[in-house]
DNA sequence: CGCCAGATTGATACACATCAATTCTCGTGG
DNA sequence: CCACGAGAATTGATGTGTATCAATCTGGCG
């Protein structure tokens, strides 16, 4: 295990997954990545990559939560993804990084290097289909965050976020938050403050339940999806 | 040749990456594409595929525009890219296309079958990376686009929009619109008006100018610039 | 206990949306 | 050639959703 804390270059290509948490990516046989990867920690808030750093890396996410994120000069930020377990990310094609990738929690990661996968996939065409398919998946989710963030509104955001998560995370009918609200805003293209009020809005409506801000429970899905119509 | 196949936002920084994962850059010879595309016109306005249509062809652009996008029941939209010459779409992994591609003005069109596609792409791997990286280049536009839909303000994704459209087509300093007001809105997540109004003050202050709306011209790309600083 | 960061809540401001006229362009037919 | 109509673009008046500014409130931790 070697610890990545020090952040600086870890480089992996920006890859975007699924939209929030994604759980799929279920390796039922023998999945060719298990035999390369090298193990890593990442603590929480550390940067395992930067836009723009060389792209020498490809990840893994073994436990805990990554996001994936841009910022401009005067600090406004995008996350584009919230990536847990299973998910891959730094699969670019690309020489250079296209966003950062931060841990939101403490974090393991399997890394891999670019050349190694290369290298692997042209012995192996799954490999590169594997690849191709998670690019297209990733495309896909972008483009449903293009909608949410071009054409919708605070409520309808919130909603399709916590149904997005609850998707992904099938405990049950409680939903952990593994990121601030700061972050959540910075996913949905709001301000903390328009979060807070909206989740308490929809609380007070008694569509969701809470007691501390992390573990969200979600009373009426139906109506959240009502909300969150769209696409 | 097909520098920019990357399609998605316009918004992005121009492609001036090499390619590391594939073949060596510039080998403008003989595109294996080049040998199964099947030509087709479609007339302005008319819709290519639809959002949930099963996909089975994957399209490069001769002539004309494409735009891809999403709509909602209620009737927002949301394009995520516009298409010109030698653009490549549709190139999805999955089983459905997950949104909508329609022509802009009178587009011609080559087709591929994927089933084709995906016969060649076994025996030509350079096919596979090819594809590989225009769905790399896709995401990176894709990120792109969130940052400006989640954190710009109105004259920034106009700022941004036009500084793409001028860097992808080098005609001089003259730039073409082949889209209406509404699609340009629709692409940078605001209404007509307000499309229309911050054109005009960019006309207003100088630092644009145009006779007619499809036709602009940047005067102080460098004022442009400041304004759309981000990322 | 007291500090501090994160979350919530409140008061107010503002950027953009919405509603509503014009104006402009262009195609069509008298 | 001009009147006419229709769709697109522009401009104006007004509304509103979310941002911004500013307090609290809360829970974890030294």
């Amino acid at each position: 295990m070697y610890a990545m804390t020090n952040s600086a270059s870890l480089c992996a290509p920006a890859a975007r997954f699924a939209h929030i948490l994604s759980a799929p990516v279920a390796t039922p046989v023998a999945d060719p990545l298990d035999r390369f990867g090298v193990a890593a920690k990442v603590e929480k808030n550390r940067t395992i990559y930067f836009e723009g750093d060389e792209a020498e890396h490809c990840y893994r996410v073994r436990s805990g939560t990554v996001r994936l994120c841009k910022v401009t000069e005067d600090g406004r930020r995008q996350i584009a993804a919230f990536l847990t377990e299973g998910d891959l990310f730094g699969w670019t094609d690309q020489d250079f990084y296209h966003y950062s990738a931060e841990a939101v929690t403490d974090v393991t990661l399997e890394t891999f290097s670019r050349a190694r996968v290369d290298e692997a996939a042209k012995s192996n065409p799954s490999l590169g289909r594997r690849i191709l398919a998670l690019l297209s998946d990733q495309l896909a989710s972008a483009h449903d965050h293009l909608l949410l963030l071009g054409r919708m509104t605070a409520a309808e955001r919130i909603a399709s976020f916590l149904l997005d998560l609850e998707r992904r995370q099938r405990n049950g009918r409680s939903i952990a938050l593994a990121m601030c609200r700061k972050d959540v805003a910075d996913y949905l293209g709001l301000t903390v403050e328009t979060v807070s009020r909206t989740m308490s809005a929809l609380k007070r409506k008694g569509i969701i339940s809470f007691a501390e801000p992390e573990t969200v429970e979600l009373k009426q899905s139906i109506a959240l999806e009502r909300l969150a119509l769209a696409a």
